[in-house]
DNA sequence: GCCTGTGAAGGATTTCACAGCC
DNA sequence: GGCTGTGAAATCCTTCACAGGC
């Protein structure tokens, strides 16, 4: 190895390169706060609110203004010195960057007392999720009318993604019967899934799957309960 | 230093001091970590499956094996070098780290649909979580048979919480409503929430509070979606 | 005076890599 | 040979602190 031969590329302009493409790699805890301060700032869009600083913006969500700022910097620079964000416009570029202002095509499989109140959940309409198809395996279903559509046939989950894409699916079916779902989801196109079966499905690395299980957090948190109790008795 | 002195006070007694007082503070993410392998090591278990190494428990959890053991590590040795783990031991002993080996006394608020199905999800009661009282301020369901109990009026709520203390809070009302059940449930003594209410309510530093929501989960994997999209067409 | 954007520092978490043991 | 437990290294993330601008 020639050391001297010091054509140093040095970290600089491999910084410059990382920017300059679009694989500046955003760290995913900061991805996952973007949506909170999203609807953060609808709220304070809805009051008639016009501005907020990192401080208000912190406190109303119990981050360090120091973080906001910083996430916020990954995508630009939106803040006015002295003054603040601008709600809307930053609202806006939140939306933006999040992929939150088109609609989504959602595939919902499992239509059993979770699923049914997953399909008929109305918080994800006007978020721009759109629940285009539902499936069940349980034929006493099929045909039945349910959040604008009709159940089918999981059978046909395939055929119905080869013939119109979709971009979110969720898994409502029980436990064991998820990982066959999300690969067939993966392998009709599906790129993200929100999976409330108590289970981890494995997903290839182009997939993002978000695990949606109210008894794990329930689990994590007698932890913390079970500490206090001793700690203070 | 006098190298031969050999007062080497070294790991062991650091690690009984560690493990006498409750104080290490171990990682948030490693304690959220633990309900995962819980339920994969009872899955393991139901299967009959009586060892498992970090590398097989990885791989059924998309997690590396070095992290299992770390995690482990914090709160004893319960591996076996050449072997592994003991399925039904490591399983005890983290429902025993987690406090799952006894009952928790749940508080619902909010008989809305996303109550009522969270009233009826039959997810909870087999992992040791009931619900013993149920809360709305709507009239009409005062009375309703839910959940193994009857529909209280919220207003109740402090009242209750003051006879009969109650571990852990879930809230299921509309997000305007939300920070103020929680603060009631907090002044009651509740230590630990669940808000399945889309906003998030700030609690003391002694309440934990775990925020379910879908919508959330579905706004950070549309960039990922999305970015997907523009970096490969 | 107030507030952002950001390098740099600090802290936390993950991964490595290997001694020790079965 | 296989595997754990764990210091040390590497990486990742948060916080600090301040220049710059309103």
């Amino acid at each position: 190895m020639r050391e001297d031969c010091s054509l140093q590329i040095p970290g600089d302009i491999v910084e410059l390169l990382r920017i300059s493409q679009m694989t500046l790699e955003i760290p995913e805890v900061v991805i996952n706060r973007l949506p909170v301060y999203a609807r953060a700032l609808a709220d304070l869009d809805s009051q008639g609110e016009t501005v907020v600083s990192s401080h208000t913006l912190g406190e109303m969500l119990d981050v360090t203004p120091a973080q906001i700022r910083k996430d916020l910097s990954y995508f630009g620079r939106f803040g006015k010195q002295g003054r603040g964000y601008h709600v809307p416009s930053l609202l806006t570029r939140l939306r933006e960057i999040l992929g939150l202002n088109r609609h989504w095509r959602v595939a919902l499989v499992g239509v059993g007392r979770l699923g049914q109140a997953i399909a008929e959940y109305n918080g994800f309409g006007p978020q721009g999720f759109h629940v285009v198809a539902v499936f069940d395996e349980n034929p006493e279903l099929f045909g039945k009318a349910i959040a604008g559509t009709t159940v089918r046939d999981s059978a046909e989950l395939d055929g119905y993604l080869q013939a119109t894409p979709v971009d979110i699916g969720i898994v409502a079916v029980p436990a064991v019967a998820a990982q066959e779902v999300v690969d067939r989801m993966v392998a009709g196109g599906v790129r993200a899934i929100l999976n409330y079966a108590p289970t981890s499905p494995l997903v290839p690395a182009m997939v993002t799957i978000r695990n949606v299980d109210p008894v794990l957090a329930m689990q994590s948190m007698t932890y913390y309960v079970k500490r206090g109790e001793t700690t203070l008795e």
